[in-house]
DNA sequence: AGCACTTTGGACTTGCCGGTCCATTTCTGG
DNA sequence: CCAGAAATGGACCGGCAAGTCCAAAGTGCT
């Protein structure tokens, strides 16, 4: 059932995923039925479960899964050519953005501790996003280096993981206070790192 | 009822409020059922609503404060006195060790998605730890400029905030992979500034 | 058109879990 | 030792939401 069999089908199986992860992301997790999403998309009971055979669960991952894709995709085309201080900046500008108008709600966050009992795979979607994300933040900095913007000393990997983690302890303190300050206190403060480990040229 | 009038009461009520962080850590909020904390405290229905009248929200609501006292107590002296690099240090080890301990059991990040949307009071209780948390960081910045270890020009406020983000995002990064190199790479990645900021005398 | 398969509708079942209630026991103060 | 309050035990209730099932409608192929 992963891919329907006919065009129509997986109209519908995209509707629902789609439908879901708009409910989920207003309601949280715990406060959505079946019935909501049903009601959401316009969908009857057994749609629902033909779609996902295993029920809830299989639904919530699928969803997890679109929000994963999302998050990555919102950050490009910026994301993916990290080679100049401009194009760090506009990244900046747009994770920032992105995060502020998503608000108070986690899409991702709550999903994965919901599923993430039960099915291992929820953990999974987000290490891979983690993977991912921090790799294109490390490709961003090696570029930085090969084009003598950041001393060929700083290391990488560790300057890519901690940027990653201020990102999403920024997201995560966002959550709660709904206040952004932290988000962009984290991005500039790391940003500015690698600033400092080039020579002092091309400060724009 | 929320000093109950006997010492009695009173000990049955602490036994219950951290019988239930036992099971929530390990279960996970999603997954806990009143029966499970009344098995695990030896409790009958009947005293959980006596000590919690407003039902289970209430009692999430005490745990989450019981956690959340928890985490600043955990880190002190250390968190108290950063008044040295040696100190930093410390605090550092004590950080990483605690959360490696702990795993994949989030204890507030959990609870306060559960119980915030319902009652606000979830989400005042975590900004309110951040917002002593993050203070108590900025003071140990502000000694270590006092001590002139570090730079007076240093932007405190930015600085603790971006350390803070790296510290949650760190520990929400291992929830999902297990792995605490995010962790480490933020609080070594900010401390790292903090001593590039200064001259670079004392670099033990 | 006719057959097989997919998609859809929605009533129904089932079990769980938060919450109520009252009876009983245990405390405490005088 | 006694009254009144606090603490405790546990049976019971009611609603909700996940999941089941079968019949009906649509779809595509020959």
């Amino acid at each position: 059932m992963r891919d329907a069999p006919t065009a129509k089908g997986r109209a519908t199986r995209a509707r629902i995923v789609e439908g879901a992860a708009g409910v989920l992301r207003e309601q949280g997790v715990t406060f959505t039925t079946l019935d909501d999403i049903r009601a959401r998309t316009g969908t009857s009971k057994s749609q629902l479960f033909h779609y996902f055979p295993e029920g809830k669960d299989e639904l919530l991952l699928a969803v997890a899964q679109f929000e994963a894709d999302r998050v990555l995709a919102d950050q490009q085309p910026h994301l993916g050519c990290l080679d100049s201080w401009e194009s760090w900046r506009k990244w900046r500008d747009v994770v920032v953005e992105r995060y502020e108008r998503q608000g108070d709600q986690c899409p991702l966050g709550s999903l994965f501790l919901q599923v993430g009992r039960s099915r291992t795979g929820a953990r999974a979607i987000v290490a891979e996003l983690m993977r991912q994300w921090q790799a294109q933040l490390a490709d961003g900095m090696r570029a930085l280096q090969a084009g003598g913007l950041v001393s060929p000393a700083l290391d990488v990997e560790r300057a890519s993981a901690a940027l990653l983690a201020g990102i999403q302890g920024g997201v995560s303190i966002m959550m709660s206070t709904g206040d952004s300050t932290h988000l962009r206190a984290a991005l500039d403060d790391c940003i500015e790192r690698l600033r400092a480990s080039a020579g002092d040229r091309d400060r724009t």
